[in-house]
DNA sequence: CAAAGTGTGTCACAGTAGTGATACAGTTGA
DNA sequence: TCAACTGTATCACTACTGTGACACACTTTG
């Protein structure tokens, strides 16, 4: 489990846990049920504090991209399960609804709004290849 | 010039002014030049605090829908200027990225994205008809 | 059951966002 | 010019966010 953080980047530090972690999942260098690093233990390798982690682990459950066992541990949730899926969706629809409603009132049609997301979706893309 | 602020809201006051002069930009009720209400002024009608309606309008500003004289008054901008338009296209930009992204580490496919944001704007038509 | 691990909950502090009071500075129009 | 408007700038208070220290409760393992 690889996590790096960087200090006055203006990302809170339980952000950038939270992405990379995401990112990790997505990427499938984490497998469903795997475990995660304990909060004290992660904690400790970053030198911050548990309540960050445990910030970060919340967020993630919340989001139903982990689970967490009471005295037990944190573990990567099934991702295709109905709930996380649920929950994920209502996450984007909010993004999906911001965005929409911002085009909306800047006078944008929806097919332009379309358009640029394609045209985000190569960019992102290609930056990826690169990094 | 009809604005209302409802507190309590969870949304920032100056959240709600922003929002509702846009809307109000977008729906043509606000043509290009003509003024807004003066920050004093409408900050006594709403009894706020005049700090207020400044950041709404700084906020409007920096997003090119409006601009300031200084001593004379705040205008209507022409949102279809170039200037306009490239600020409004960059915070587009900023939150389509964020739904991508968003999108890719919660595993969805560019695609599901789009639909997503399709229903969402009948969604939105649907739900602006009645109001 | 006991030790050592795990997550949970509470209090605290710094930084920032949102709002407020008030003084400063430019513009308009008689 | 000057009064009455306009936006600008600064300081202050409150709530919340992000982070930190530390005690509590549950699970695992022997």
């Amino acid at each position: 489990m690889q996590i790096e953080i960087t200090l006055q980047d203006g990302v809170p530090i339980y952000r950038q846990i939270v992405n990379q972690v995401k990112y990790q999942i997505a990427s499938g260098r984490l497998s469903t049920d795997e475990e995660l690093p304990a909060i004290r233990a992660l904690a400790q390798r970053l030198s911050i504090t548990p309540n960050t982690v445990v910030k970060a682990y919340s967020t993630l459950e919340n989001e139903g991209l982990v689970y967490k066992k009471q005295g037990a541990g944190t573990y990567v949730a099934d991702t295709k399960s109905p709930l996380a899926k649920k929950e994920q969706r209502r996450l984007l629809t909010q993004r999906a609804d911001a965005l929409l409603t911002e085009a909306s009132q800047f006078g944008f049609a929806f097919d332009e709004v379309v358009e640029l997301l394609k045209k985000r979706q190569d960019a992102i893309n290609k930056g990826t290849k690169k990094g």
